[in-house]
DNA sequence: TTAAATTATGTAATAATATTGCATTAAAAC
DNA sequence: GTTTTAATGCAATATTATTACATAATTTAA
């Protein structure tokens, strides 16, 4: 398990920064919006978009598959979550505001994303990209293993 | 498009590497696992399950879903395909006998792959896991972007 | 401050991707 | 040759995601 604090702090951080974001980029974060944004933030775990949607439906009983794409595009639109292309699945974003390029950890063991930036991982797969002279637009790194938590705890 | 000097020779060379390897590991290369390989040949851009079922099909009417899924899950466990987590789709392994990790880059103008190994990402990737703790298993890296060919041809 | 334009949601249908379970056949091992 | 293992046949279904069109809510701007 991800250890964080006191994971309250967590979606209640996520959920100021994206209200934040929103109003800074003029685009409107609606109850729906909210709501998936608050499901994604319970855990530190992917969740998957039918979980979302079973979720979604025990208040809103008018919601559908698209309800919840169309949450989780507008989410992903304007950086409040990631897409794990690996799992199908969704996180939230841990740093929404100060947005670099990431990369995922993704525990086997435990189910647990960890987000993370490193500059000099970004500065190299830039250096790689001018080499190939590719001009790269979006960058997804994906390791799956084992966490320092499940490795030695 | 890629440029390779001349096409067959990829396809051919993918098929003796492939038979090589899986005599080499005393698993079977059977007449769909090879004709599937083929079929992901035919191009070097990401080819689709269903269109590889609905190509399968015009020779081998019993071809299923299945029948496609189990050849690409042999193919991937034997390095012989990548699978792009995020276009859901297949490659060839350009180099499935001297197999480091590698990454994807993904052209969406032309939407040709191509497949790199860079040993200074690779180290840098590595330090990163140990500057985290984590212990990587599989290390997936898609970059999307337009290629030297596509910027000025 | 209402009309027009834009954005968001409701709703149904369906497309695209992938897996399960069980029967049968083919190949390898003994 | 028989047993064992691996591969394929086959049907059903699970999972993930999109399309198209109608309605409602919000924003823009006359």
């Amino acid at each position: 398990m991800y250890k964080c604090d006191k994971h309250e702090t967590c979606v209640e951080d996520a959920l100021v920064k994206a209200d934040f974001i929103c109003k800074d980029k003029g685009v409107r974060f609606t109850e729906i919006r909210k709501t998936i944004l608050e499901m994604i933030w319970e855990s530190h775990k992917p969740v998957k978009a039918y979980d979302l949607l079973d979720k979604l439906q025990k208040t809103i009983l008018s919601a559908r598959a698209t309800t919840v794409y169309r949450a989780l595009d507008f989410l992903l639109e304007n950086g409040l979550v990631h897409k794990l292309n690996s799992l199908n699945a969704y996180v939230g974003c841990t740093h929404p505001i100060k947005h670099h390029d990431c990369y995922f950890l993704i525990c086997s063991n435990c189910g647990d994303i960890e987000e993370c930036c490193d500059d000099n991982l970004a500065e190299t797969i830039k250096i790689t990209m001018d080499k190939n002279s590719f001009k790269p637009r979006k960058t997804s790194l994906e390791i799956e293993g084992t966490c320092n938590n499940c490795l030695y705890n």
